[in-house]
DNA sequence: CTAATTTAAAATGTATACATTTTTTGTCAA
DNA sequence: TTGACAAAAAATGTATACATTTTAAATTAG
């Protein structure tokens, strides 16, 4: 593979599992030298981590990794409720019954494996809800999506249980696609909405836990 | 200043004014050549414009110079529309009035100079919006509204009297400012929604009269 | 002539070397 | 001691050179 798309990914873990703490600089040549690759790789994947919100540049005073807040958290999710429920009224009428049957497959394979590292469960997650605004046919919409779900991964590989995949999510999904297969875009938005809620109401009560200890 | 801003600026300000035709393949060499520079720098500056939509990537294809649509720019305005609202919504109550002046003052700098190239009285008003919604305090919400208006932009080196800054734009403008200075945060938020719709049809209605012909 | 395969050319990826800027450190005067 | 200034170190910006990949062209087999 590239080494620029090697370094991205690896880079990108590692800020995930908090081998890079959070608040530290991470210079060029320091990251030349841990991964073994020239400075012009890690100017390239570094910059695309930039852009995409895992690293946060600071003036001239280089390239750190962003903490966590539960504002943060509670802006994100503000954001999703504004555009994800759009998309998917959009999208839901252009939904084929294909589409559902690959979606139905992601979510037993999201379930069926119990011990999943929590950042494939959350990819999986994402693959679930992208598939289903997919058809609404908004490149940029689903672009800035996209990148919203970026910052939002940022959390997840962080604490496991937040996000309580295998309990009430695990219901709401299967109930959101049996409504999108009765062709109930109203209902199916306002689950959506819910759904939303419910998560980020579960990961920002976590973060203020923890900011309070 | 260092060679990649320059750059950057320049072949930004060069592909608004159609330097570059839409569609065609901006290979590194090409450029470094063109414009004196070596190719690392113009690396920096593609990535740049890429993740900011001045440019668009295709597969191994190289970086290509987007075009203009009808559709692109409803969908633009769809998604100014759906988070525009909400950002002066967050923000009216914070405003300051010394932040209405500068505002006041922003209008008027666009409107005394009939002669201000497009570029230039589009920066301003994006300047003018973006002093509004600034005190809302959320930081995505601002980048993403940062990267809509990238994107409109694009449009508007493009034609001038595509937005009528002079004519009802101009009226609405100081309307919307009293309406905030008077504390009608809702009034002031329905009035921006008309705004933006009303901009977004001129330029729709311009696009496809341009398809036809 | 068509299509497939090889060969040449062009473009991009990567490393190293050098230039410039920024940060730090250390020294001296008040 | 403190604060300003100079020197040194570190980090980033930029250019050139080489490696690899991709694309185009040319050649040949069917």
């Amino acid at each position: 593979m590239l080494k620029k798309q090697a370094l991205y990914q690896q880079l990108k873990q590692d800020i995930q599992l908090q081998h890079w703490a959070a608040g530290q600089v991470l210079t060029q040549q320091q990251l030349a030298q841990h991964y073994a690759v020239s400075r012009i790789v890690v100017r390239d994947a570094q910059q695309a981590l930039l852009s995409e919100g895992w690293l946060t540049a600071h003036g001239k005073a280089g390239m750190r990794v962003p903490g966590f807040s539960a504002a943060e958290a509670e802006e994100l999710a503000m954001l999703r409720l504004q555009l994800e429920p759009l998309a998917l009224k959009l999208a839901a009428p252009k939904l084929s019954y294909s589409q559902l049957g690959q979606a139905e497959d992601l979510l037993q394979q999201m379930h069926r494996d119990k011990a999943l590292p929590p950042y494939q469960r959350g990819e999986l997650n994402w693959q679930f809800h992208r598939l289903l605004y997919q058809p609404c046919d908004k490149p940029h919409l689903l672009q800035l999506l996209d990148q919203l779900h970026q910052q939002v991964s940022r959390y997840l590989g962080y604490q496991e249980h937040a996000l309580d995949y295998a309990g009430t999510s695990a219901d709401e999904h299967q109930q959101l696609l049996a409504l999108l297969r009765s062709k109930d875009t109203t209902a199916a938005c306002a689950l959506l909405t819910a759904h939303i809620s419910h998560a980020a109401t579960l990961l920002v009560q976590y973060l203020k836990n923890k900011q309070d200890a």
